[in-house]
DNA sequence: TCTATACTGGTAATCATTATCAGTCACGCC
DNA sequence: GGCGTGACTGATAATGATTACCAGTATAGA
């Protein structure tokens, strides 16, 4: 890690900063870093590998960004609706189109879970991956 | 990937296989390539890492063991159940106990969820980790 | 026993991510 | 507007898990 980003000190806005942030705004589907960094970089901005990974963890913590991992363990973003509230993802495997979706059936499932086997404080990693409408039609 | 390891040909018992499911076999929790090994090596026995991983992988493509990722990317495997069934894990955090436990809800959910969005194919991820009640009452 | 070939394991290569650290720049203050 | 602090940047090295290579070995059937 790298020193608290989010604790008393203040931030600042800075051109990189607003990279990231407005090319994860581009698109609705989740990208890696390194996808995020190419991008960037094909359009001739100038910006560092490790300044890409710094703004997108910080979006992550800072509640507006989305992310979850691929099988192979890479890990993706997006920037993420406004909603505060807690929601799982529906990915498309073919173009990456994602759906928010609201998981009250499974947050219940899984606090029955947790409670018929004596656990707490349990977390839940739930991610949806499947075709989308339109790569089954193409 | 290392060549077709459930293709047609016949697959030879070795003493490194058993090893490694041997290895597996001793405990309830999820364990990565990396631990097995060292365990292995640490009990003096001569396994090359490598072979470590090729044995883990077969045994999941096998459906005899299960593999899920932790937050960082590491993969970590354990001996499944003769459940061929497919079901869902609750794993302690802290001792990595693990409980095997059915989702038809969340199946069901997930299906509904799918459907609602025009999406087929749809695979699902489904973790909990939280804390076990022996881990709390310590 | 003999042979074909699947299996092994040390090592090098990948690949995503993180740590380092000197240089730069944003921002509050005068 | 000029200054100083320290947060931010980015090239590069390091890390760590996993995979690819490949020559040598051992298994199972003939």
């Amino acid at each position: 890690m790298d020193a608290v980003r989010n604790g008393k000190k203040r931030l600042r806005s800075t051109r990189q900063g607003g990279l990231v942030r407005d090319q994860l705004a581009l698109g609705e589907a989740f990208r890696s870093a390194q996808t995020v960094f190419s991008e960037l970089r094909a359009q001739g901005e100038v910006i560092g590998l490790s300044t890409v990974y710094r703004h997108l963890q910080s979006l992550v913590d800072a509640g507006e960004a989305d992310t979850l991992q691929t099988v192979d363990g890479e890990a993706l973003y997006r920037l993420c609706g406004q909603t505060a509230r807690h929601h799982h993802h529906l990915v498309c495997r073919q173009c990456g189109r994602t759906e928010e979706i609201e998981g009250r059936g499974v947050e219940r499932w899984a606090e029955q879970m947790a409670a018929l086997h004596g656990f707490t404080d349990v977390d839940h990693t739930v991610e949806l991956m499947g075709r989308c409408a339109e790569c089954i039609a193409r």
